[in-house]
RNA sequence: GCGGUUGUAGCUCAGUUGGUUAGAGUGCCGGCCUGUCACGCCGGAGGUCGCGGGUUCGAGCCCCGUCAACCGCGCCA
């Protein structure tokens, strides 16, 4: 017999009734009745009860282990009397009489439970994440991380993608986040970094010629965390093409990111259809180039309802250039402690406040109720209902000024609004491209033009459209939403060296500049670059979705803490001075 | 860097207006128990109430400071 198991703790069934069997696995669970005791044997696969009296050999001895102890047991396979069956698990029918046991693994007390379903604090989850990774949520999450993942590559190369790997030991290439160094021994002084992602090596991938290129690949940014962003490293399905077209890269993604979702989804819905918002509508609607369409709250703008009114505040703002109210519709929210609620929203979020109206029962009628709707007059408020199709029981929110200054707390609450209001439905996903990113944007203070996304991506209008004022050119850049979270970005590139040269003096980089950041690229475009593009999608928030996890360390086999911390190995820490000699580094105290 | 929330037994939490010796469940240790599957019953150990200072006759509770965790803002194409 084989040395630790001859079945797996979920492979016996009535079939085995009377064989002799050998099981291994983790003490889940020990009811001890004096004269019987039970145990529930765990394992990757499954649960078995197994159970031992005074008849037994080894009664001595199983009365010792304990929770989370890895033993063997050799026993008898029984079925259980129909009372007795346990149909919570597979192997409920039967058990194994113990007549053999050997303890493989004794443990000490735990710090954390591995029995039941509570919740415990993250530091001592992550300190002990081999314990908490035998939990059943946790271990469900990362075997489905596994199956998504596994899916991923079947459908890529399903559609004819080669998987390649890049290198991870690599030149720093600024696009925007803070790059992990390297110290390099053999060149003291100078730095290799982790690759933000693999974004310049899948564009060189294209001008080899290779045409469809996909990797789950690393990609390293140092910057704070977020619920939905892990520090130091996720993963990306990173993929890109040849000669093609915004739209034949949703052609080719659409198909494998749904086909995944409905693989795994269970029996929450996939919309079939995936709208495509240009980013200005996206603000104006939604507040967010990340929009949770589950959600149906559509944010309007009521400027007009507004100039000249008797609401001062907002009549002199619009007297502002570039200024505009928006309303936030918000259906069965007409009561003042709703309203008042949100209004104390807003100011939390740091705005002067959010006016509101709602609509309510008067005699045989409806009252608009609220301070704006007596400074603006019974006429214009109705006209502000009827735009936004409210009616009795209803809200309205207001906000006003630079679109710029108030969009982001305006998402945030319409958020907060469908949530409160159970106008989200949560058991569906809702996908939407977010297209048309404008190339560049004015530092809010400053003025000074920097690129608002990936410097990489081709202009729409091509060099032609770089003559112009540069906040008004468009990208060829998109985003895939799903519920709220960016699942997707990518773009079709700027191949031509000429435009490249172009965008970067736009964006006040001259010529030699570019040559130093992205020399290597841009010599590559001028031995014949193909038209390309691709994207990359966050497998991460992918999963996160799939598990319907809010925390990407649910779905994160070994995360780092808040503060980029492995409490489990302990890093960071400190090298020693030789390492440091080695490299030609000294650390010096910060500020 | 900034803001919010939280911090009481190994773990999850309760603790009233500031008032006697800070509690419960779970886990742990000991005893009992031959059909449990969140087994049950009896007993026991286990606390710098995050830390420091202050107010008070008296602080887990009030005040000031500080630390940590998480969530958010900045940041992140």
């Amino acid at each position: 017999m084989h040395a630790y198991r001859s079945h797996t703790c979920a492979g016996l069934t009535a079939d085995n009734v009377g064989e002799t069997v050998r099981l291994a696995g983790w003490v889940h669970r020990v009811r001890d009745h004096g004269g019987v005791l039970f145990i529930d044997l765990r394992d990757h696969y499954g649960m078995t009860q197994v159970l031992c009296d005074p008849d037994s050999p080894v009664f001595h001895d199983v009365e010792k282990v304990r929770s989370e102890w890895v033993i063997r047991i050799d026993g008898n396979v029984k079925a259980r009397d129909p009372e007795l069956v346990n149909p919570k698990i597979p192997t409920g029918e039967v058990e194994v009489f113990i007549r053999d046991m050997e303890v493989l693994g004794p443990a000490e007390e735990l710090p954390l439970p591995v029995f039941g379903d509570l919740d415990y604090p993250e530091e001592t989850r992550l300190k002990y994440r081999f314990l908490d990774l035998r939990r059943e949520s946790l271990h469900d999450n990362i075997i489905l991380r596994s199956k998504v993942v596994s899916s991923i590559r079947r459908r890529m190369e399903g559609q004819g993608f080669n998987e390649f790997q890049t290198p991870i030991i690599t030149a720093s290439s600024p696009e925007g986040a803070r790059d992990f160094l390297v110290p390099s021994r053999l060149h003291p002084g100078k730095f290799y970094a982790l690759p933000q992602a693999p974004q310049q090596f899948k564009q060189l991938i294209m001008v080899a010629g290779f045409d469809k290129y996909f990797q789950i690949a690393p990609c390293f940014r140092d910057e704070d965390p977020r619920a939905d962003r892990s520090p130091t490293d996720f993963y990306q399905l990173d993929m890109e093409m040849s000669f093609v077209e915004q739209q034949d890269i949703f052609d080719t993604i659409e198909p494998v990111l749904r086909g995944v979702m409905e693989e795994f989804s269970g029996d929450r819905p996939v919309n079939q259809e995936w709208p495509q918002i240009s980013y200005r509508d996206a603000a104006l609607w939604y507040g967010t180039d990340k929009p949770d369409l589950r959600n149906p709250i559509k944010m309007q703008i009521v400027s007009e309802h507004f100039a000249g009114s008797g609401f001062k505040i907002f009549a002199s703002l619009l007297e502002n250039e570039g200024t505009e109210i928006r309303a936030i519709p918000a259906p069965k929210g007409g009561s003042r402690k709703f309203c008042d609620r949100m209004n104390s929203f807003a100011q939390k979020e740091g705005l002067p406040g959010m006016g509101y109206i709602f609509w309510r029962v008067q005699g045989e009628g409806m009252e608009a109720a609220g301070p704006l709707a007596k400074n603006i007059g019974p006429e214009r408020t109705e006209a502000i209902r009827q735009q936004l199709g409210l009616g009795v029981g209803d809200a309205a929110f207001f906000l006003g000024g630079k679109p710029a200054a108030f969009e982001g707390v305006a998402g945030r609450a319409r958020v907060v609004i469908g949530e409160e209001l159970g106008l989200t439905d949560k058991d569906k996903f809702e996908f939407c491209w977010i297209v048309d990113f404008p190339m560049y944007e004015a530092d809010a203070e400053s003025g000074r033009i920097d690129f608002s996304h990936n410097p990489f991506s081709m202009p729409q209008g091509g060099l032609e459209a770089l003559s112009g004022d540069p906040l008004d050119v468009l990208g060829y850049q998109y985003d895939l939403a799903c519920n709220g979270y960016e699942l997707v970005s990518g773009a079709i590139r700027n191949h031509r060296p000429d435009i490249m040269v172009k965008a970067f003096e736009l964006a006040g980089y001259d010529k030699s500049e570019v040559e130093a950041r992205f020399g290597g690229m841009l010599r590559a475009f001028t031995y014949g670059a193909p038209p390309h593009g691709g994207c990359a999608t966050g497998i991460d928030r992918l999963v996160m979705l799939l598990a319907d996890e809010a925390n990407i360390r649910e779905v994160i086999m070994f995360p780092m803490n808040q503060r980029a911390e492995d409490l489990m190995l302990g890093g960071p820490s400190e090298p020693t001075n030789e390492q440091l000699r080695e490299l030609g580094l000294r650390v010096v105290e910060a500020d």
